[in-house]
Parts: structure tokens; C-alpha cells; sequence
DNA sequence: ATAACTGTATTAAGCACTTAATACAGCGGT
DNA sequence: ACCGCTGTATTAAGTGCTTAATACAGTTAT
């Protein structure tokens, strides 16, 4: 299955952000077993090199812990996790707001927008 | 300059999306005359023909019109301005929210999180 | 007309990422 | 002991993006 390689950012790289959310949202609890190099590259439908270099990545990001010859697990640090779920919030929404801000919204208008919006799109005031 | 070509997007492509912006935030007006490629590829330090394919898209996307061998100037369709600064705005923020979601964050905390934060980080309910 | 600009096209090279196909070392269960 | 799992490493090939160095055709100002 040879790859299109397109636009996106690299691969190992959206792997290592998807992973590190399902870190900090739970979806992978702290000391849990860790899917194997293989199992991981075969869900994800990607090259177990790829997988292996998102491992490596979020290994040393202090979010996986690697028995060298066993699997892996998540690590058990739950203040790093907690830390690193509002992190990604605070980040998300500075890029967010200075989109926002960029387009010559003013903050008014952005609280509105959310207001308005919230989890649905095309947010009726009806 | 031999770039070191990292982690990011393609460079093009970050080039379409901010000119896109600046096009929508009205930086540069409807009907205004563009810069030449190679100046905005000086400017951008970036190669003439990476920014001469930022401009083959934005003209493909109807944001830029080329007069051959004269330069380019930007649209007067306003409305295709606005709608296209609309829909910025609202796939940033279903973005947004959607990267909340799943990270656990319900809808009530994501109103909280932006009436606390506003436009400053470390938004202070002092 | 001439010079300086405009967009556009071409060729060549280098680089990061991805895939494919292996191979090796250590642990665990049977 | 053996087989299957684990992470890890290596080599080779293909692809898209970026740069560099040109070149050409048409407009614009002098």
C-alpha cells in the first residue's frame, strides 16, 4: 500500500499528537499495558518504522515507559499527564483566540461566537 | 539559505493559509495590487518558485487575479471575502472545541475556560 | 526603442519522511 | 528447550517539498 504522501504534517508526528491526547483524556489509563510496535502500526494502517518513531517520541517525552524486551506502559506520572491535558487546552485555545483575533474579531465577538455556537455547529439564536 | 526542512507543513501551504487571512482580515483590500512574487519571496525568504505556487493556489482559489504579465491584484468579490472569513472562523473554533471534547472538557467547562481566559493566558478571576 | 518590471517554465540537486524487507537480542509461556 | 512475542536496527527505494540557476514572453515607464 504505497502511501500518497500528501500535505499533511508528518505522519509520526500526528501519531505522537493523537497518542499523547488519548494520554491525557484517559482513553489509556496511567500503568496500562501498551499495544505493541506492531499491533499499533497495523491499526493505524502505517509502516511498524513510523510507529516505532512516534514510540520513541512520546517514550521520551516522559509518556510511555519501555521495558526494553516486554511491551510498554503508560506512565504512571499523573501529575505530568494532568499537566500536560491543560497544556494542550491553554495552547488550543491561544490558537484559537489569535485566529480569532487575526480575522478582526473582538473579544466580544468571540465570546459570542461561543455562545452561540457551543458544541453544534450552525448555533440557531432561535 | 539551504532550509533545514522540518516538522511543519509544507511551506506553501503555510504561505496560502496566512495570505488567505490577511485577505480576509482585509490587510490587503479587495481590488488592491499585489506584490510580485519575488518580492513577497524576499520578504518571505523563501524561493520565487515556492511562492509562485503559494499564488497558483490563491488564484485557483478565486482570492487573487492575474493579469499576465501586468501583476496581481485581489479579488473584488467581497462576498466570497467574507464567507471565506466566516468559514476560517468556524472551522477554528469546531476545531477548538472538538480538541476540548476530547479532552474531557464539557461544554459548560469550555464556556468557563474562555470567559476565564479571555485574551490574556492566566486569566486571572481575581 | 529600451530598460525594468511582470508572471511563468524548466532542469538539477538535496533533504525529510515513508515504506518494504529483513535481522537480532531478550523475555514468557508451554 | 522451544516458539512466539517484545523492542530495536539496518539497508534500499520512492515521493514530495524546497532551493538554485536560468530562461522566455509580455507589459509599463522613460
Amino acid at each position: 500500500m504505497p502511501w500518497t504522501m500528501s500535505n499533511e504534517r508528518p505522519i509520526y508526528i500526528q501519531l505522537v499528537e493523537r497518542i499523547t491526547r488519548q494520554i491525557a483524556a484517559g482513553t489509556y489509563r496511567p500503568g496500562e499495558r501498551f499495544p505493541s510496535v506492531r499491533d499499533l502500526a497495523l491499526e493505524a494502517a502505517v509502516n511498524p518504522n513510523t510507529m516505532q518513531r512516534a514510540m520513541a517520541t512520546l517514550e521520551a517525552d516522559g509518556l510511555l515507559i519501555t521495558s526494553r524486551t516486554a511491551g510498554r506502559t503508560v506512565t504512571t506520572d499523573e501529575a505530568l499527564i494532568r499537566s500536560i491535558r491543560e497544556q494542550i487546552a491553554r495552547t488550543e485555545y491561544e490558537s484559537f483566540y489569535r485566529s480569532m483575533e487575526e480575522l478582526g474579531y473582538t473579544e466580544e465577538e468571540i465570546l459570542q461566537f461561543v455562545r452561540e455556537y457551543g458544541s453544534n455547529g450552525k448555533g440557531g439564536t432561535s
